[in-house]
DNA sequence: GTATATATTAAGCAATTATTAACGTTGGAA
DNA sequence: TTCCAACGTTAATAATTGCTTAATATATAC
């Protein structure tokens, strides 16, 4: 299963809301819209889509000025942004790439090719970062393989210990509290006990030898470099 | 310890009332409740609390009034607005975050569940100030890691002992009185013995050496700068 | 010199963490 | 499918560490 997109999309016509709405749900998209520009900007910080939808003209204020916006965020400028234009408006395009758009799309819009066109536009825009591997002292964490190395032994992790030791090792040095690795490692709405990071750190501990990772008695764990 | 968080609760429902209050004031919240959303407003600019949670259907105004006058407040706008839904309102979610809600959380409510939830959606929104590492002389006091550097050699301390020195190294020269330190390291509702302040400062002083804590009679301790 | 405040030490207690074992779940192999 | 092994989680218990207090010693101000 592919990851589930979140679309944003801001029209003043609450009909072609209601269709783009329905056609992106029904193929798997995770869809929000706004019938006022003013408002797309702030909704797009919030919910971070990975893809906003933006008609040309709205009455409060156009296309090119919330994209203008976006393109000058530092955290939404990689967001890939696409204009929604009538037929009649195709002269605008080169004012929009300009501006840093990176598609057109034409109404009336056609359901079917409208999913498969905004996944396209996702996949080619959005670089999947790729976490890289941590060299650090002895060790070599690398994350597509789910390995560890220290020194030339390989050592390998399961899921959850590998992710705890990878989100420890990429700030050697600082403390992460339970609550910390937490919500990096489980995420935000899965609720498991504090205890259970402990038998995760005596897991790799037994594994990559105990002097590496440090007990903060009252804050949490730190990563130290051998 | 971390920060005492506070909740102000709007619901009709008063056995809802009661069991947020009960879960969360038992993971340490501070709850402030009411069953009238007209007074939601006004009681949140008295108590300022750090998040409003916040049903969607009351009986004298609805959430979304208030979540629209809350963030339409220079005072409120920050604060995390979340919506108490039914199952059957999730199509009051676009309605909900157009206004500017940070989240939803949908009744039935999982009691363990609540806190974490809502400790981390106050995280994500409030820019808590990271507090910066200290570099003081020939001492760096590094807050994420704990740790203390005298020249090269580390130094670690127990998260009381930690705290203590961090908050005289903060201010150097300032001469903070031991009811200072204990309610600033110990926090206000906790009630510890003077003298318990003295024990921790001999250990700083035995850790780093006796000549960067001065002691003023009569008046309290203060960190120079070696 | 005396009174008051602080330093020092040690010991009991409380809180936190370590460790082990057991249980339920999942994913893969036969 | 069925079985097995690995994983993740929890709970129970052990071990450890840190916190606090109390008691005694020392220093300082008047």
């Amino acid at each position: 299963m592919s990851k589930k997109y979140k679309i944003l999309v801001a029209d003043d016509d609450s009909d072609i809301l209601e269709i783009i709405k329905f056609n992106l749900e029904r193929n798997d998209f995770e869809v929000t819209v706004t019938n006022k520009s003013t408002e797309t900007y702030e909704l797009a910080l919030k919910i971070r889509p990975d893809l906003i939808l933006h008609d040309v003209m709205m009455p409060d204020m156009d296309g090119f000025q919330v994209c203008r916006k976006v393109k000058s965020s530092d955290i939404l400028r990689d967001t890939p942004f696409v204009f929604l234009t009538a037929r009649n408006e195709e002269h605008h395009e080169v004012q929009g790439f300009e501006l840093g758009a990176e598609d057109y799309i034409a109404k009336p819009i056609k359901p079917a090719a409208l999913s498969t066109r905004l996944k396209a536009i996702i996949r080619r825009y959005t670089k999947e970062e790729k976490l890289p591997s941590l060299q650090l002292g002895i060790f070599r964490i690398d994350r597509e393989g789910y390995v560890v190395y220290k020194n030339e032994e390989q050592i390998s992790f399961p899921k959850k210990e590998f992710e705890l030791l990878y989100i420890l090792a990429s700030s050697p040095g600082k403390v992460f509290s339970r609550e910390d690795v937490l919500s990096r490692v489980w995420g935000n709405d899965v609720y498991v006990g504090e205890r259970t990071v402990d038998v995760h750190i005596r897991k790799i501990r037994e594994k990559i030898g105990d002097d590496y990772i440090t007990t903060i008695k009252g804050v949490g764990y730190k990563f130290v470099i051998g």
